[in-house]
Formats: C-alpha cells, sequence, structure tokens
DNA sequence: CTTGACAAATGAACAGTGTTCATTATCTTT
DNA sequence: AAAGATAATGAACACTGTTCATTTGTCAAG
C-alpha cells in the first residue's frame, strides 16, 4: 500500500514548497511585509490552499523558526567533539556568531522577530533552543570547573558571554552599524570577538 | 496676531495627542498590531484627520523615535559632569542599560525594530544618536589616553562594550530570557554589568 | 470503461489594513 | 451676516489574513 505513503510525501513536498518561499520572502521584505497571496503566488497556489497545510501564517513562522533552530544546532553540534572547555566554548561562540551573520534571517527568526513567545515554549523549537543553551551552560560550567576563570558564578559567565555575542549579531543583522563603513563591519566584529575572548581569559 | 500663534499651538498639541495615544498603543500592540484607525479611534478623530498631521503611518514612528533619542539623551547628559573618564564610562553604560530596561518601547524604537534605515540618516534622530555616539566613544578615548586599559584600539573597545549592553538590553527587551526565572532576570543582567566592567578593567 | 466517493484546489466573500480625496462643517475675516 | 479659508469627515480603493461553499482532480469498485 504505498499510495498513503506516496500521499504523504506530496504533503511533505507541498509543505517544502510553502515554507521554501515564505522564507526567501520573509528574508526580502520581513514578516509583515510579506502577505500569504504573496506566498501563493509565489509557488502558484490559490491563497486558500496554503491553509490545507498550514493553519495560519503563523504556523508558517513557526515551521521556519524551528528549521533555523535545527540549521543552528548542525552548526554547533560539531564543537562537542572539542575535548578541552575553553577551546570548545571559544569555537562555540565563534560559531555562534558565524550562524548569525551567515543567515541574518535565520538568528533574527529566533532571536528578535517578536512572536507569540509564551505559544512557543510548549514547541519542540523551544526544546531544541533550549538543549542548546544548556550545552552552552555546561561548557562554561566545565571551564568553572577546570578553574579557567577567577569567577565560579557559571550562570553570569554565560550570560555575560551570551549578551556579547547576540549583541554583536544583532546590532549586525538590524542594520544599527551604519556609523561603520560598510567594508569593515565584519572585521570590527571578528575584532571584538577576539577582544571579549581575551577579556575572558583574566575574567 | 495671536492667532496664527495659537493655530501653531493647536497643531502642535494634535501632534501632541497623536504621539502620546500612538506612543501607548505601539507599547501595547508593537507597531504592526496598531492601526491608523485604532489611532483615530483613540484620540476620537476620523482616520483621516491623522492624515493632516503626518503624512502616514511611518512618520508617526519617525517622531516617536526622535523623542525616544532626546529621552535617552537626557538620560545619559548628566555623565558628561563626571571628570574621570573610566567613572563616566561605566555611569555612561549603567545608564544606558537603565534607559533600555525602564524603557523597553523607546529602546526598541531605536535599536531594535526593523525601519527603513536608508531614509532615517538625513533625519534629525540619527543626529542625536550620532552624537551621543560620538560622546561615549571619546569617553572610551578619554580612557585609552590615561592609560585605563592595556589595549589601545578604541573602536574595538567601545564597539565589544556596546554589544554587551545591547545585547543584555535586547534579550531583555525581546524576551528571549525566559529560561531565566522572571525575578531573577534584572538581578542577572545587574550582575553580568558588574562582569562586564571587572573584565574591561583588566582589558 | 464508467461510476461514485473521496481529497485537493479554488476563488469569492468577510472584516480588517493604510491611504486618498471630494464633501461637509467650522472658524476667521471682511 | 457673507465670504473665504481651514479643519474634519467618511466613503472609497487596493490591500491584508482567513473561511468555506463550490469546483476540479484522482483513484478504486463495479
Amino acid at each position: 500500500m504505498g499510495i498513503i505513503q506516496r500521499k504523504e510525501r506530496e504533503k511533505e513536498e507541498m509543505r517544502r514548497l510553502i515554507l521554501d518561499a515564505a522564507l526567501r520572502l520573509f528574508r526580502e521584505r520581513g514578516y509583515d511585509g510579506v502577505s500569504l497571496r504573496n506566498i501563493a503566488e509565489a509557488i502558484e497556489y490559490s491563497p486558500g490552499t496554503i491553509y490545507l497545510y498550514y493553519k495560519d501564517k503563523s504556523e508558517i513562522f513557526f515551521a521556519l523558526q524551528y528549521e533555523a533552530a535545527a540549521v543552528k544546532r548542525d552548526y554547533l553540534l560539531p564543537v562537542a567533539d572539542i575535548a578541552d572547555p575553553w577551546e570548545r566554548l571559544v569555537e562555540f561562540g565563534r560559531r555562534y556568531v558565524d550562524f548569525g551573520m551567515k543567515h541574518p534571517d535565520l538568528y533574527d527568526l529566533l532571536f528578535i522577530t517578536r512572536a507569540p513567545m509564551e505559544y512557543i515554549e510548549n514547541q519542540e523549537c523551544w526544546k531544541l533552543g533550549m538543549a542548546t543553551h544548556s550545552f552552552f551552560q555546561e561548557t562554561v560550567q566545565a571551564c568553572v570547573d577546570q578553574r579557567y576563570f577567577k569567577s565560579t558564578d557559571t550562570e553570569t559567565i554565560a550570560y555575560t558571554l551570551w549578551c556579547h555575542a547576540h549583541g554583536l549579531v544583532s546590532l549586525f543583522v538590524r542594520e544599527r552599524m551604519r556609523m561603520y563603513p560598510e567594508e569593515h563591519r565584519e572585521e570590527l566584529a571578528r575584532k571584538s570577538f577576539n577582544m571579549i575572548v581575551k577579556m575572558a581569559e583574566s575574567l
């Protein structure tokens, strides 16, 4: 009975079609700048069809947010193999920033866009994000355990580093670096990352 | 000839009425969550009337953004009197964060909300923001001149500190701290601020 | 093959949006 | 009081997210 499987596959392909078009449009014009009719037109279907696959516009957003979280996890996953906690931490940070710079639209989806956050916490996306955050915090804890820092306040250390990385990326993503010439921005970001690493070494 | 003055005053009062209502509504439901009809209804005028005072919705936004920049400047202005550059810098940071925490809606307007940034640069708001940023950078420069830091890369130091402060505030403002219990968030932010100050001391 | 049943896609319709503008009402000046 | 200027209106336009009766397409049974 391969029929229902084929149907399921076709449904999945349709979802992909919708998500790909939606992401491309969101990326270009932002969530609010894109209408469902735009998405429908892009995939050459009628507006009503989309509602057969996603119950409303926000669910498309959540689906994309989940995918963004998955991409981010895959981006960060390899650092788990690094044995030394300090090296693991630095590489984690470097990849976090790198992810944000290379996928500003996904980063925006995950950490900046206003979403009904109360509803999100029950979702898979939240679990994924929490897992990553726990891994980060555990890495900091490992550094603390091995006396890499003078301070032993793991939570504050982790949070402080996150603040810097998030600030770095989100100023970039939301175009608040216009006082720096375009071609210097990336270099400045890299320098700043190296600086916070140096600062953390003597923390 | 008090008439045209009174007219001008009335026009100004009308603008105030619109901006106050708009800010209140934006604060509650966000820029996209508020319609011009909502604003019109709130001030008990017809939708068309608003267009006699602001040419479109985004101009209301820009007016509010300018006011936010002014509030922020007034918030930060007093630190100019602090003679010691290091103390001045720390107090500047403290007030910057404080402003963001106390006026999340204004901070959002200034540093997070997606706005047609290309158009903004010619506006008064941009000048105001640039002046503040220059003051910040000059303070860092003063610290560098007096050998408060080992590093002499003023630009990167200033940017790094800004990244942290902005990350701190924007994670708070956009509700990405839900993994920390509500009642601990402010304390964590304060601890993190103190930590970055300590880190900067040995920079 | 044809038929009947089910699923998928449609597009008109509803209530909302930002914005414009001819019309109406109000106030100022003669 | 009449004429002129200014302010306010609300209907209208093209858009939005969303729903749903209707049409179209697919596939198994007779």
